[in-house]
Parts: C-alpha cells; structure tokens; sequence
RNA sequence: GCCCGGAUGGUGGAAUGGUAGACACGAAGGACUUAAAAUCCUUUGGCUUCACGGCUGUGCGGGUUCAAGUCCCGCUUCGGGUACCA
C-alpha cells in the first residue's frame, strides 16, 4: 500500500470535526494550558507559506501539551476590522462585512487543509457585535476611572470626585493631562459641564485636544505616513498640523507597570528590550528657572542636572504655551514667522530635514545655580510633547545644542577636564567635572548626585521620573471599527448604558467623509440616542478589538460578561503565545494595558496576559529570473549568460523546479513568451538565477500553502515548514528540498507496509532498536521544550533511517515513534496508529517518556588528540577509570608513533568524551 | 546615532568549550527498468597524494584555554527595530 497523503489527510480531518477531538471544556481534574497564535487580518490575498509558521509551531507544541496529560486551550479568530476592507468598500461600494466574511471564509479552508487543533467553537472576530460590545464595554469603565498613582492602580472616578468634593486637588495622585489646581469650594460651585471637563482631565478614556495632520479636502486625520512634504500622498491636498478633540487612552499611567511586568515574562530579550526602550524611562529632575525682570518662572526637565553651569541658553518647543509668555515686542514678528514656518512642517519633515532653525524670544531665564543670564530661542528641535516642552541647553555635552550653538554662535562652556569640544560635543557620561562650582573634581557620576541632592534642598526643583511612552490615541474618522459608546450632551461626552451595548455600527450609503468634514458615520441617518443626542461620529482603532481577545477565548459565548469569574480562574493567562516582532510596541503594549487595567478592576486574575512569547520569524521570498537577450525573445540560461546582454525578468517561482525552468510553462504563463526561444546549457535544461527578497505578488514568488497542500500533502508541510530552520530565525522560503521530508514519510510508511501488506509484528525489540527508539525520545522532547523544530524533524530523519537500516517492524518500537511524530505530522500519525490496532485518536495517547537504561553505551570511541588536534580515536569501556584511560592511551601503538620518542608536559583526559596529550 | 540579531560547503542549516559541516537539498556515479517515474547503493568543504595520509578551513584582527564556530576585546558586513526623548 503506497502513502496516500491525500485520501488519508481527508480522512482524519474529517474524523476530527465529526468527533469533537479538539472541542475544549474546562476540566478541574487537569492542569491547563493556554496556547496561543496572533490572529490574522484576513486579507483579500489569502494565506501565503510564510503565515502558517508560527500556526504550526504553536499547533506542535499543543498537540504535545495535550499528550503529556494537559488541558490545552487552543483558539483560532480573526482581526477583522480594518482599513483594507473599507478602502475595498470605497471603491466598489461593498459593505466590508462582506468583503470580510469572504476572506475570512477563504483564510479558514485553507487553514483547515493543514491540520491544526485549532478548537474553532471558540473562533472570535472583532467586527462581530456580540465580540465589540465588550471592546465598548472596556472603553466604558476606562472612562469610569482614573490612575492613582499612589496605588498604582486603576479606581472609580468617583471615588475622585468625593475628593474633589471635601478637599479638592489638595494632595491627589491622579495620572492626568495638566496639573490643575482648585479647593473644594472652587469645584463645588462649578457647573456640570465644567466639572466634566475637569474630569476628562483624569479618566483613563478621555477626550482631549491633541494636535493631527489634518487634510481639509479629504477631510479626515492622516497618519504620518500618509502625508509627504506637507501634502496627502492620496490626492496631493495640502495637510496641516491642526489640534483636535480626540479619544486617548491614558496608557503612560501605566508606565512604570508596563515596565515592571516584563521581569516577571518570559519574552525574548530583543523584544523585552524593545519594549523597554519605548517605555523609555528616564531619572533627572525638574528644574525651576526664574525669568529675568519679570515675575513668572518655568520648568525644564534634565537627566543632567550635573551639566547646569554649562547651560548657555534655553529653548522652548514651538507649540509651548511659554512661547506667547516669553517673546518680547520686539522679537514678536520675528517669532511669528518662525511659528508659522514650522506650523507648515509636518512631524515627517521635521524628521527627515534635521537643519537648524530657530528665533530668539528676547527673553532672558537666571541660572538658580549660578545666577547667570540665559537667552530663550524658540526651536523645532524640542519637542512640546516630552518633558515640559523647554529645556536648558548644554551644548558642550550635548549634540543637538551643540549643532544649535554652533549654528547661531552661542557660547559653548566644557564642563569636563581634557574633553575636546571645538568639533563636537562630548556626550558620554564620564569624566572629571571642571568650570562647575561645588561641582568640581567630581566625577559625572557623582555630581549628577550631588546636583541632584542640591536641587532638592535649595528647593530650586524637584526630581521626577519621565516615560517616553504616550498615550495612545483612540479616535479614527473611519467607519469600519467599532463605534464608541458615546453621545453628547451640551457639547460633553457621556457613556451609553451598559444595557444599551453593543451599539452595532449603522449602515450608510458610501464610506467617505460627509460633506460637512464629519467622518463616514454622519451619514448614518437615526445616527442619536433616544432623547436625541448625538452619537460619536469616530470610531476605534485596529487595536481596539486586539486588546483582550485572549480573554474572551476563554469564554467566547458568555452574554454576560467578558469573561466568566470560572472561566478566567481555570484559564487565567496565556502561556505560550508565538507571533511576529512587528507588534512589538502596539498590540503587545495595548494589551498588556488593557488587561492590567481589566486586573485592576478585578476582573481578570493575572497581572500579565502572555507568560511566554516567542517571535517566528519573517519567511522571505525567493525569487526566480530568467534571462532575456536584449532585443529579442530568446532566453539564456543562468550560466551562459555573461556571453550576452541580458535582462533579468522575474518568473514565477511554481513553474521552476530547483531553479530549473519548465519551458513548455514558461510560455503558457504570459502570451508575450508564447514564441520564445532559449539557449540552454549542457544538460540541456534552462537554469534559473535566484535572489532573496521580500515575498510579494510583483516579484512572483509567492507559494501559496494549498499548492504544497495538493503536491505533497499537509503533514509534509507542517515537517517542511518546521525543518526550514530555527523558528524564530527569519529564512527564505525554497520549495526547493521539500522532497527531504517527503521521502522520509515514504520512508516512514515503508516500515508498516510492504507490498499492500502490513507488515508490523509484535517481535521483542533488540537493544539496539530500543536505543534507536529512545535516543530519539529524549531529543525530541528537548527539542519540543526548546521550541527546536528544525533539528526534531531531522531527530525523526535519523531515527527512521537507523530502523529502516535495521529493518525494525516491531510494534513495540513503532507505536512510540509514531505518538511522538504526532505533534508534528498529526494526519500520517493518526493513520499508523490506528493501523497498529488503537481505536481512539493518538491525540489522547501518552507521550513517550525515555528511559535513560536504554541509553547506556558499554563503550566509547575517544578521540585521542595532540595539541588539540584529533589524530586517531580509540574504542575504550565507557566506565574505565580515568587513571586507566590514560596509561591506555600512552601505551598505544599510534600514539607512540606520533609521540616520537616526546615525552608528552600534559595529559588531559575527560571521561567519556576526548584525550588531549599536550607536547 | 542608539538598541537587538546574524555571518559555518553549491544551498537550507547542525554542533552542553571537547572529532566542524549532523539532517536535508542539489550534484556526480551506479543498481533496478524497454523507458520514465519511484526506490535503493556510493561519493560529495578546499588543496594535495596512485594510495595510506597530510595540510587547510566556521566574516576579519587580537586574546583566554590543554582545547574556541562557541568565551573576551577590537573591527568589517548584512538584516531588523527605533530615534531630535533633553
């Protein structure tokens, strides 16, 4: 009987989903564990090779964790809402639902030919309302609380409010927008409208004004990476940096949370270090500078307080408010071109066009140290965003004010002995202080201290901590996201009732902005409350729905609630969860937020969502070309071709077998090719080049999984994908090799049957088969464990050429094997095992464990070295005395030979492993 | 600029400081076959030798060690991330 892959492949699916084999229930009497992959966005394109990767790494390591007894979660859902679908929707007038649900259709037939575990009654989508009502849901209790700082956690706004009430801002910790300060009375006798504009100031969801690119003709918000040079890349309308209200979330509240959960991770280092550098916590003080003849003073923040002699000027971002405080009459016009130039300049070009600009305010600040006069410039270079949006500019020590000073001849003041600053600025933090008062003969280190403690005590200023992270802005002119909970009221946002959820998104006529400027939902007609309010016109981001997916997986269909109390106590968090790096500071920091707040309610039982998380890594293209002669339609062959002029032209990877052309294809695949001619090599085949490039559709090397699928079968696949090479390594994919792991399922195959017969027996196994079978145990669960797929698959390879050598048939030997292929190769396994007798899936079997008896070796082949280098090896009893293993080798044949008469200095000997004779 | 990864045969890659190149692809040769496919066997880093063998070899230059692809220092180079963050 041959390997039919596909009558087989088509077989066990089926048996799978008619049996419910990956049908999940809590289960109290197993411990769980929670798998998980990143859902996809279905895109129109379908799944291409490199998607499934991490797919079939996770399904391995659940289809192991279930083997060893565990209760696995193992969900699968998609990312539905997304600008892809609505640009679809804007040039075909389809309504994205349907354009999704197409998708979505089309990614999961191809997912189901490859044989994942996936528990599909758990499958979630995000433009579903019954899943969006609990992103609205979320949103709700984020604009009902604010951070306290002092806890570290999220509460009531209410309880707020009680504070307002008795003492006012007197000694609040609250993470906020502005510093405001009132007494009690003050917010008593407030309306209603200013005190909910006061506390917009501290909920966690929050609507406040943030400065946008904003393209007046499109009428909408563009991201940075939409505009160029100051006009929209779709249409080439002028964009201007505009402030408007839209929705935050107060993620920096959670900053230094976000920073501390990641010792308490598995991740990998590169994306913990990611993450922390985009938290970007920096130590250093706020320091208070008095203005020369005027009774007003601002704050800079430094982590160089140690450089304060050195400040030879100050600056002030373009967009502080301190700017208007701070510009003489004399300087006003001047600063106002300034203002007006950069208020042109999108973030985009300020970035990539880094000359040097700026105006001088006429103002003066006093240094509270040295009691030195300092002019204030105005310049793009700071960031109104950062800090408090001014800074006191060394520019001895520091490379941007170095380049300002330099550019408008300011004073340039070394603080540090023997540094050289007439080229550029000494930056590193090292060095003996000089010009610097108290500060003097200390070393950087120990004046950044010093400075420290003296600004504290004089009271010129305070220490404080500053996170880079910012607060994420929730708010998209688009209409395909989910809709806010929100109406409006005298011009204040209020929350829906939680009884009036999901507000489902309204159907309207075309996906385009309204004539008035609103975003796509002013269209939508009844688009109010019942007593007439108005709805929010915006709607949330992509990230919205991706926050807390994890959870609702636990309880997909609770109508009650996110997640049930019993359900998140069973599942708690995920603990392997395996995507790519490109989330690395968007999903994965939104996330962590929005269950962290989740926790703080308690809600949730886990501080952290994603205990382990690995990143496969990215599959590249490989690309093929074929050479065409100039001006002809003759093509020549890869290695001839340096004897013409050529053209490289992509040609579609699937009509090339090892880089070897199908020429009868080739001119089938385009009209153009229909008469070609070709100049091939010895062998007389047309031999393509190759480069590896990013897999995309316009350098035809795209391999779509199904295709695999139908040549080679599933299991096949899954071995391939895996064999590759490391999973968190990023590799091109060459279907060149996939014929290896084929063989070896022949090969597989060819030990149970032989000639349309069975031919396994139930004979004693030898040593030796035992060894082979156990040798094999253990690499493969140390491997799993390690998520080291690609040497498992060869581990298997070497396995199954060992017994097919030792032409071993024997039960004993291969019922084990097969439960360990299992993970990997679900459908070929299932099939074996059922033909050794087994009447249930091999997904309930036990995975094999080694026993290291087996394993013993009597002997050992030393390699015996000289110098180092191996000159011959030696066959010794495996527990001879190190003594003995010695004399042994000194007393040989070949080593004499080799010794010459020497008499060696040294003699190293490490049992069971190498002798190294040193002359 | 900063941070994080890599660099090993024709190719993908393997190697707890202990015989570099496992496993696989490709290639070459052979067996079977009318033929092809499939399958099986042999060889396959480079140089050198009739052969036994020898020399050399993990991006480059140093170092530690009895022993370095692996550890340390200094570079080169290719990916990826991130950036006027004071």
């Amino acid at each position: 009987m041959e390997y039919n892959f596909r009558e087989i492949e088509q077989k066990w699916q089926a048996y799978w989903k008619n049996n419910h084999i990956y049908k999940t229930e809590i289960d109290l009497d197993k411990p769980k564990y929670y798998v998980l992959d990143m859902f996809p966005y279905p895109s129109g394109a379908g799944l291409h090779v490199g998607h499934p990767l991490g797919y079939i790494a996770s399904d391995i390591f659940s289809r192991y964790k279930r083997l060893q007894g565990f209760n696995v979660l193992h969900p699968m859902g998609y990312d539905a809402f997304g600008l892809p679908a609505e640009q679809y929707a804007i040039q075909t007038g389809q309504h994205p639902a349907v354009t999704t649900k197409k998708n979505i259709a089309r990614y999961r037939e191809q997912l189901d030919k490859i044989g994942f575990c996936y528990d599909w009654n758990r499958e979630i989508r995000t433009c579903e309302p019954d899943y969006y009502k609990w992103t609205q849901w979320a949103f709700i209790q984020m604009f009902n609380h604010y951070f306290n700082k002092q806890l570290q956690k999220a509460q009531p706004i209410e309880s707020l409010v009680k504070v307002f009430e008795t003492v006012g801002t007197e000694g609040i910790q609250a993470a906020c927008s502005d510093e405001l300060q009132f007494t009690a009375q003050e917010w008593n006798s407030k309306t209603e409208k200013e005190q909910q504009e006061i506390l917009l100031n501290y909920r966690i969801a929050y609507l406040a004004d943030l400065k946008v690119n904003w393209c007046p003709e499109l009428g909408t918000v563009l991201a940075n990476d939409e505009v160029s040079e100051g006009v929209s890349v779709r249409g080439g309308y002028p964009v201007e940096q505009r402030v408007m209200r839209q929705w935050s979330l107060r993620v920096s509240a959670y900053a230094q949370r976000l920073l501390d959960g990641l010792n308490t991770i598995e991740w990998t280092d590169s994306l913990t270090e990611t993450q922390k550098n985009w938290i970007g916590r920096s130590e250093g003080a706020e320091l208070r500078f008095d203005i020369k003849d005027q009774d007003f003073n601002f704050e800079v923040f430094t982590t160089r307080a140690d450089t304060i002699y050195g400040v030879t000027f100050m600056v002030l971002a373009p967009e502080s408010e301190l700017v208007k405080q701070l510009t003489t009459p004399e300087q006003a016009e001047e600063v106002a071109d300034y203002l007006d130039a950069t208020k042109k300049r999108t973030e985009r070009e300020r970035l990539a066009d880094r000359r040097v600009t700026g105006v001088f305010s006429g103002s003066y600040a006093i240094n509270p140290v040295s009691g030195t006069e300092i002019p204030i410039w105005i310049s793009d270079y700071v960031l109104s965003g950062y800090g408090t949006g001014a800074i006191m500019a060394v520019p001895a020590h520091d490379s941007r004010d170095y380049a300002f000073a330099k550019h408008f001849n300011l004073p340039i003041i070394p603080l540090i002995e023997g540094c050289d600053v007439s080229l550029e600025s000494f930056d590193a933090k090292e060095g003996i202080m000089m010009n610097s008062g108290f500060l003097n003969g200390l070393s950087v280190k120990q004046a950044i201290a010093k400075a420290k403690a003296y600004i504290s005590e004089k009271n010129l200023g305070r220490l404080k901590v500053n996170f880079r992270l910012r607060d994420a802005i929730f708010s998209r002119q688009r209409y395909w996201g989910e809709p806010f909970p929100v109406y409006y009221k005298d011009n204040m946002p209020y929350m829906l009732d939680e009884s009036r959820l999901p507000l489902e998104l309204p159907k309207i006529d075309k996906y385009l902005p309204t004539e008035k400027g609103e975003p796509p939902l002013g269209r939508a007609k009844e688009w109010h409350t019942e007593d007439n309010f108005p709805l929010e016109l915006c709607t949330m981001p992509g990230f919205a729905g991706s926050s807390a997916y994890y959870l609702r997986y636990m309880d997909p269909k609770n109508d009650k609630a996110l997640v049930s109390p019993e359900a998140n106590q069973y599942w708690r968090n995920v603990d392997l969860y395996i995507g790519g790096t490109e989330h690395a500071t968007g999903h994965l920091i939104y996330s962590r937020f929005w269950n962290k707040f989740l926790f703080d309610l308690g809600l949730v039982c886990e501080d952290e969502p994603f205990k382990k998380l690995i990143n496969q890594g990215m599959i590249q293209g490989r690309s093929n070309f074929v050479y065409r002669i100039k001006n002809s339609n003759t093509f020549v062959s890869l290695n001839l071709k340096n004897q013409y002029e050529t053209t490289p032209i992509h040609v579609d990877v699937n009509i090339v077998s090892n880089d070897m052309l199908d020429i009868e294809q080739f001119k089938n695949w385009n009209p153009e090719y229909k008469n070609a001619e070709f100049i091939l090599e010895n062998d007389v085949k047309y031999h393509c080049g190759w480069v590896v490039e990013k897999m995309s559709k316009s350098m035809y090397n795209v391999v779509n999984p199904d295709d695999i699928v139908g040549k080679y079968g599933a299991d096949t696949l899954r071995l391939y994908e895996m064999f590759l090479g490391p999973l968190e390594q990023s590799k091109p994919w060459d279907t060149n090799g996939i014929d290896g792991v084929h063989r070896f399922l022949k090969k597989l195959w060819s030990l149970f049957y032989k000639n349309e017969s069975f031919i396994v027996n139930n004979e004693e196994p030898s040593p030796e088969e035992l060894k082979v079978l156990h040798k094999t145990i253990k690499k493969i669960t140390f491997d799993i464990e390690n998520f080291s797929y690609n040497t498992s698959v060869s581990a298997f390879m070497i396995c199954v050429n060992e017994l097919f050598a030792l032409k071993c048939n024997k039960k004993s030997i291969l019922e084990p094997l097969v439960i360990l292929l299992a993970p990997f190769a679900p459908h070929i396994a299932e099939e074996l095992y059922q033909a050794l007798g087994n009447t249930v899936t091999v997904c309930d079997a036990v995975f094999p464990v080694c026993n290291e008896e087996y394993l013993k070796e009597s002997k050992v082949k030393y390699p015996i070295s000289f110098n180092g280098k191996v000159r011959f090896t030696l066959e010794l009893p495996a527990d001879m005395r190190k003594e003995d293993v010695e004399e042994t080798a000194l007393a040989n044949e070949q080593t004499l030979k080799l010794l010459d008469g020497k008499v060696p200095k040294k003699i190293i000997v490490v049992p069971g492993k190498i002798v190294n004779i040193v002359l």
